[in-house]
This record gives structure tokens, sequence and C-alpha cells, in this order.
DNA sequence: AATGAATGAGACTTCATTCAT
DNA sequence: TATGAATGAAGTCTCATTCAT
């Protein structure tokens, strides 16, 4: 078992908030990214479970021994991965904050269609943040909440401003990550259920008109228009 | 490894189609329902990896071994699990036919928020389907699809009888089972996340207000009304 | 199931090849003949069924999951086991090439009949290759082909020098291998089957007072000499 | 495991002894009878590890517990298999009494070439025989020695009728023996082994032509003829 | 700091044997 | 007597983690 907490030799905490790295700082920053980046993609092709320590290893283009220099175990690898997950998606949303409700909202949604790796890693993040009692819940809790509280802001900024009806934002802003990761992941299933939304596209799935429905159906909803 | 469609001894398949069944085969069927429902439990409290043979079998109160007779591997017990669930999600919907359309979603959203053992079983399949290499993906879409269906159908009966605007069905029904998982998904994740959905209710989070709120949002969109 | 043709991440086959190994090399090297011989010493003493590879792995000193490094699988071991075992059979053959025809038959059978250990490996390989469909029969029938095809040039070298009158070769290379795997089979079983084989000899059984009387009725033959 | 001695509830002991069997014995010998032909099919298929009790049931056309009534267990199946075994190939010897030696050794080694169940049969006796510690191996040992005495006995007759030379008959017998063994086994490899006894025979392999050479090798021996 | 061989706990699965019906 | 479901011990193999080099 990993004694938590400990994040290998490394300082990995320190590093986004200090400006002034020393070389040897500099050269453990690399290396962890290098093997999130590793693990990130090992973690949406396999699953958690699937994924072994041995090819994160040779993704990351180094031997089994060195992650451990780095990371105390393989759950630390995905608490690391849904921080900078988090990071990714809490810095798309701030850039888009100059647009419109409808174009920030068709932009989210198209860019988290848009890779399938994604989809999956939201997947995998999600259901072993919940079900693997190994995984220290919290760390991976605290990322997709920064998510949501971006979320919430966009969606207080947008009803502040008049440009939305006051709907309560905790639950818009829960259903509408929810939405997103639901569909990722529906999505991702493939088979008949994805067949069903290229059917009458010309049979080409397009994440740009995936996300203008859907953004259509969350600004309008369903109800007939009086 | 298993050799897929082996489903132990069992008749199975017959079950839905025959009416007169022999005693053996009563038997039989209530043996794999036993077992089910101990695999749905512990595949929800653990994941499908984190789930042991040992532990379905405990839960079953029957010996590890007697799980083989019923099913021919792990795996197998995952896809009884989904055809299960889809044929109780699909019969639930179709209870609610001759509801109005936005009881119809108030009761489904709430039914599915209610029990975090179903929102966890979803996270489960899902998220197995699509990445656990072990796994026969195409019968766990299958009884995904089932639902789906299901819903496109609901959706297209409000919109002929001019209940609901005439939207995109296939994108409508994938998005609303998208945001029952997805939500299911993140308020299991819990912590935050799950408080910012109780604070204003008291503290006692309620799945009847929730499905209510977030009827609301799929009603009438986030759009002002002008 | 093995995935064939894995032999862990060692470099057996290019063993005999290569004349400069690098240290890691020798050290794979070596890891597989310690796991080889203490390979042979269980099968020979269990059977391929009966040995475990927990005892396998005790007996060459070492933890189970080592095995692994070195070996994809259980069957791999006997294929290695097979091979080393072929390799020795025909270098002892070439080693008698010098001697006569009667001498040469002497030496053969009596060192096949000395060590217990050999003979019951003998009819470990072969039952196993034959029956037990785990086994990748081509790789075992190879290591006995060489044994055979050894045994074809000493006799064709015999008849082409007119030691030898010119029999059916492949006939008889197959009936002499065939005579010492059964021979060594058959003593074996012990019992009475043994004490027969030791009453006329001061009920002290020497393998060269055997070599001896088979190679004189291999010589000879039955007949009755006009 | 299986307390020995035991053969089930049944009288197997005494069938071959008493002439006045009641209906009762009958019954029970004709079911004896039944589980010995299948085992000795699917032992010859499998060999004995590889061999269920539930397809020796399937192939006898009877329920797994019913075996248990006539025999204690699995290993009980292998010795009476082996019993079986012996007396057919003891009578067969007796059958060929007044052949000339030539002809009887040309029959006999034919007869055992011919069937390749009664090959790998031979084959699965010996091996667990001697390597499997569940196995009795008295029994077996007892089985083969009838078959040894038989052959001893009939080289005996032949020496004192002055049709064979005087040779050490006990070695003779075993050696005999072991050749037939050894060949079913060697043939039984496959592959080119096989291939290499059948080229000059127009590719087509006869066990008649091989019992020929065979016999050719034991009557003659290998010397020049001076 | 990097390596990768060694470790061994633990998972899934098979199957001989028992016994209630 | 025949049945076949239930049992659970035991086997092979995987893989996260450690540590000597």
């Amino acid at each position: 078992m990993c004694r938590n907490g400990r994040l290998g030799k490394g300082t990995y905490q320190r590093m986004a908030e200090e400006e002034t790295l020393t070389r040897r700082e500099r050269r453990i920053a690399a290396r962890q990214s290098q093997i999130l980046t590793a693990a990130a993609r090992v973690f949406s092709q396999k699953g958690y479970a699937g994924a072994t320590t041995r090819e994160i290893a040779e993704t990351a283009d180094m031997a089994e021994g060195t992650l451990y220099n780095y990371f105390g175990c393989k759950q630390d690898l995905l608490i690391g991965v849904a921080e900078a997950y988090a990071d990714d998606v809490v810095a798309y949303m701030q850039s888009l904050a100059g647009d419109s409700m409808g174009d920030m909202m068709r932009q989210l949604f198209a860019a988290r269609f848009r890779s399938g790796r994604e989809r999956r890693l939201f997947m995998v993040l999600l259901s072993e943040a919940r079900l693997n009692p190994d995984i220290d819940h919290s760390k991976i809790q605290a990322a997709f909440y920064r998510i949501i509280e971006a979320t919430e802001a966009m969606l207080t900024a947008a009803i502040t401003a008049g440009r939305m009806r006051p709907v309560n934002v905790q639950v818009a802003a829960r259903a509408f990550s929810a939405t997103i990761m639901g569909f990722g992941a529906l999505f991702e299933l493939g088979g008949d259920i994805r067949a069903g939304l290229t059917a009458d596209n010309d049979g080409i799935f397009s994440p740009d008109w995936l996300g203008d429905m859907v953004t259509d159906l969350y600004l309008h909803g369903l109800k007939l228009e009086e």
C-alpha cells in the first residue's frame, strides 16, 4: 500500500506556486510531467486497473523503478492526472470568458466531445475515484470541484449580466458538467449508440454539430414555444 | 479468458420467451437471479476489477465454484448485470407512459438519483464496457442501446402528441441519458460536489427536489424568457 | 493459456549462436538454465500435470513470479526441458562417433538406462507432447526429431562403412529409440518387471549388463544361427 | 482422496472367477464395463489429468455421480482400464500361440501399431502409473507384469521348441514389449517422426509393413551376415 | 538518480467428490 | 439406484512495489 500524501521525493505541490525554481526542481517537474502525460495516455486507453506500471513506464520512456522516484504509488499517478486534467479544463473555460453565453457553451461541449482520450479519461477518473478503495477520494473530488466551481462562476456571471434566466446555479453547473461527462461516456460506448448520432449528418459525426445541438437543448429547453 | 456466449449450463436466454418453465428451469433462473443480485451489489461497491468472485459468492451465500455452474466467467456476470439493469430501466420507463411530459421526466430523474447502487452501477458498466479489453463490448452496448431506444420512443411520442417541440430525438435521448448518468456519477463523487446540491434545501438532499430542478432546466432551458 | 513463442524477456534462442555474450545475457542464460534444471527434476518426479510451478520455483530456489520473468508459461518450461534434453542426447551420440558399432550401442543403451530421472523425463515429454492439448506439439516433436536424425546418421555411417547390414535406416533408428524409451519406461514401472531384470545378476541391477544384453539382441537377432 | 482398494460397491474382483452370477451382479458388471470403455476412450484422447469425470460420465451416457456407485475414485478407473487392457493383450497373445515365431511377432507388432487409441492408452497407463503420486502403482504394475509374463512364456516356448536361439528370456521379453510401447509412443508424436516412416512406402503408412520391418530387425539383427 | 530483476500476495477458474432428492 | 448441483481446495499467472547495483 501507498503511504498517502507522499508524492515521491518530488515537490509537486510547490511547482505551481513558486516562480523561482532551482535547476533541480525544474528537472523534477519535467520528469513528473513526462510521467503524468504517459499515465494519462495509458489510463485513458486501458483504465486504471488495466494500466500497468510497466506500460506507463515504457510510454514515458523510462524504467519502472524510476516512476517510484517521483510518485509514491500507482494511485498517486491517478491523482496527479486528475489534477492536471482539472487545470486544463479550468484554463480552457477561463479562456472562453469573453464569449457570449451560447458560444461559450458550444465551445465547451464541442471541445469535450472532440477528443476520445479526454472522454475516456473523464470516465476513468470518475469511476476510480468513487469505486476504488485504494484511492484517496478527496484529492480527485477536489480536482473535480474546481471544474464545477469554474462552471458556477461562468453561469453566475451570465445571470448577473442578465444574459441568462436566474436558475439554481449549483444545480445547473452540475447538470452541465454531468451532461458533458455522460455524453462523453455514452459516446465512447460506440456501436448503435454512436451510430444514432451520425445518421442524419451524412454519416459523418462532427463534434461541432453535436455541440450545437446540445447547446440548443440547454438554451431553449424541450417545451413547446407558445 | 472466457469463451463468450457460455452462460454456465443455464437457460438464461430462454427465460424471457417461455412461459411454462419446468421446475429445473425455475431453479436455475432463481439461482442466476440470486447471483446477479449479489454481483450487482458488489460491482456497484467495488467496481469490476475490485470485485472478487469470492466476495460475490459470499454475498450470494454460496461457494465460489457454484458461480461457475451458472455463469462461464466473471465478465458474463457483468453482462448479466447490464442486461438485468436495462430490463429494469426500460420497464420503469414504460410504466410511466401515461404521465405528462414533465411528470415523466421528473419521475425518471428522481428515480435514478435515488439509489446510490444504481448510480454506481451505471458508472461501472459504462467504464468497463469501454475500457476493459476482457469485456465483450457488444453485449453491454446492446443493453444500453435498449435504454436509449426506449427514451427515443418516449420523446417521439411526446413530439407527435404535440407536447414537445420537435428537437432532434436522437440527440435529445442521448443527452437525456447522459445527464442522468453523468449526474449520478458526479453526485456519487460526494464531498463538496454533493454538498452544493443540498445547501439550500435545509441541508437535506432530496432526489425529488433535484429531479424537479433538472426537469425545469430541460423543459425551459437557460435562455432568458422574453 | 500461454501466448506461444514468448520465453520471458530472455534471449534463449540466441545463446547457441552468439559467442560474445554481454553480462546481462550471461545472467539471463544462467537463470534460464537454473530454472530448466529445476523443472526437469520436478517434471521427472511428478509428471507435467503433477508438477506445480510452486515446487519448480522452490527447487530453483526462487520466487514463483521469477519463473515468469524467464518463461512465458508452464508449457514453455516443458519445451525448454525437451530442447535441453535433446541437446544432451545428440551431443552424447556425437561424442561416441569413433567407437565401433557394438560399443556405440552398448554405451547408448547403458547411458540411457542409468539415470532414472532421464528415463522418466522421456516418458513425460512423450506423453504430454501427445496428449496435453495445452502443449504446442511441434516444438517437442522437433526436439525428438533431432534425436532420431542423429540416430539415423549414426546408422547410415555404419552401413556406409560396411559395419552393418543395409536395413531400412528410418525404421531402425526409430526402433532403436523406441526400445530405449520403452525400456526406460518399463523399467521405471518397477516391481516384478524390474525384478526380472536383476535376478540372474546376483540381485544387483547393472545398466551396463542390460546394455550388453539388449545390444546383443539388436546385433544378432533372435533367429537360430544356422 | 480415495480410500484405496474400494471399487465402489461393486464386486469387480469376483467377476472373472465366478461363473454363476446373479442378475444383480450381471447388471453391476455391465455397468462397470460400460464405464471402463468410456474411461479408456477418454484417457486415450486426453490423458489421465486431462480427462474429466464429467466427460467420462458423458461418454458412458450417465451422470457423474453414478460413476461413484461403481468405482471409488478416478484412479480406480485407471486401474480398471489397465486391467482390462492387459486382459485383452494377453488373450490376443494366446490366440497366436500356434503361429510360427516370425508370424507371431509380425502379428503382435502390427496389432499394436494399428490402433492409435491403444498406443496412446499404453502411454497414459505407463506414465501415470509411474509419475502420479495419487495412483496405486502396484495394481498397474501387476497388469503390465501379466503382459510380460505372457511374452516370456511365448519366448520360452520358442526356445524350448528350438525355433529361437537361447537368449535371456527376461531381457528379451522386456525389450520386445519396450519396443512396441516406445514405437507406439514415438509414432503418436507425429510430425517428421512419423513422416520418415511413410516416405518410401508410396507415402502410405501401413502397420503391417512396419510390423514386417521391425520383426526383421528382431529376427536377424543388425550385424553383417558373414 | 536510474535501472529492472526479484518478489509474493492474491485473482480467477477447474474439477474430483459428496449428498440430498 | 441414478442424478447433478454444490462444494472448496488448489493451481497458474499477473503485477505493484522494493532494492541492490
